[in-house]
DNA sequence: ACGGTAACGGCACTCCGTGCCATTAGCAAG
DNA sequence: CTTGCTAATGGCACGGAGTGCCGTTACCGT
């Protein structure tokens, strides 16, 4: 018999570009479908079959289903960590959380449209919400892990590093959501970095910081305390 | 033949304590498992199983296998709707939002030892702790909701509901595992509330609190310590 | 004693996510 | 051009979560 035809396609997972382009593929059929059809009433085989690949190929490009729709949170964490491991020790806390903040407004302004379509998919499916909270739960805690450094030796210093973080993690969100609200326009995200820019006015003063010998040693303890418990993590 | 011996057992979620009883016995059990097998080498088999019930039951209790081991935040989530439903208008707007908040620490403080468990295997497990996150931040919106009206006609109202939101939470997660990372002492939860005032502080447009700086040093020592013990106990 | 109600257990099903493996395109060396 | 290696692929099967359905049965009011 002729046999089935195993359909000797081009394997453009070969190469990085080609990886590229299947991701990009298996993306926007997932927003696509997701949109259409809705999230719930799309499954894997779905978003494989529309992007011409199996659906075993699916889960080497993706974690998870949801993870077809959420941007590159784990890319954009490593940069802001960037921001903050290689700041200058004498930068003003506040101008440093700010900087670290905008970082992550290229994650959504690089390409409007799916930014778009992202926030209408994920804000309408209960499961999706909770990802992006949790997604967004991360950056808060590194922010908090950042900031209960910096504001080591001061008094109240976890209490302000845990409610600094949460603020600037909160408003960062707010600017986004407002912007994609209004259609999410073209201008380089400018407006996000504006609104944004607002919480410096709202967030507590700098704590006091003084040249204690003790400091360096309380710093030390918890920076290896920090290391411990990410280390423990999978 | 005699038959497999349908087992004739007496049918506890009958009662409305008897549906009680099931709950609680599903939940110690899914805690002892988790806790001793882990979170993903525990199947809802074992837990029903463990609790004398069907596997089919066990979903007629609890949404999914996470929410065994996860507080009654949808409760929780109700009575701090109360809080702000039934506030008077002329409250300040700083004193609500710590009566609300602390009316969530029942939900742990009622019984210790367990949350002492929930807090181990929660912060072990990455879905558990995801899933605890998207938790947290429905409380979040909930705050973010009432203060938005509270605050609406504030030039900079939708920021300032957004940023005292999300450091109320915060904070009170602060006070929350600081108090499970000291072994959950049961004082009522008082600890629990006190260091979660301190939050009324650092809220915009109140003034700064600041304390003795070898204090804070002396604190951090402690606090590191306890991380140090508690990342090398399981 | 009896009939209605509701909880129960079991079965079958869909779908997610993963391990395994044979196939094969692409590439480099001979 | 041929050969051999590497890595991506897709198919298969499996375990586990969650759901719909249904016959059974304990409990309870009459």
């Amino acid at each position: 018999m002729t046999d089935a035809m195993p359909a000797t396609r081009t394997r453009r997972g070969s190469s990085a570009q080609g990886r590229a382009e299947v991701r990009r593929e298996l993306v926007a059929a997932a927003a696509r479908l997701f949109d259409e059809r809705g999230y719930e009433d799309t499954t894997v085989d779905d978003i494989a079959g529309a992007a011409g690949v199996g659906r075993r190929t699916f889960f080497r490009y993706f974690r998870s289903k949801e993870d077809a729709i959420s941007p590159d949170h784990e890319g954009a964490l490593a940069r802001v960590a960037e921001v903050f491991a290689t700041a200058h020790a004498g930068e003003p806390t506040t101008a440093l959380v700010m900087r670290a903040g905008e970082t992550v407004f290229e994650l959504y302004t690089a390409d409007p449209a799916l930014s778009l379509r992202r926030y209408r998919v994920t804000h309408q499916v209960a499961a999706l919400r909770d990802r992006e909270s949790a997604s967004v739960d991360h950056y808060r805690r590194l922010f908090t892990r950042n900031l209960r450094q910096r504001f080591a030796g001061s008094p109240d210093g976890d209490m302000r590093a845990a409610v600094t973080a949460a603020a600037v993690v909160a408003a960062h969100n707010l600017a986004l959501r407002e912007w994609l609200a209004a259609g999410a326009p073209d201008d380089g995200g400018r407006s996000c970095r504006e609104r944004f820019r607002e919480v410096a006015a709202l967030l507590p003063g700098e704590p006091v910081r003084r040249a204690d010998p003790l400091h360096a040693v309380a710093q030390r303890l918890e920076a290896a305390a920090d290391r411990l418990e990410r280390s423990r993590l999978p």
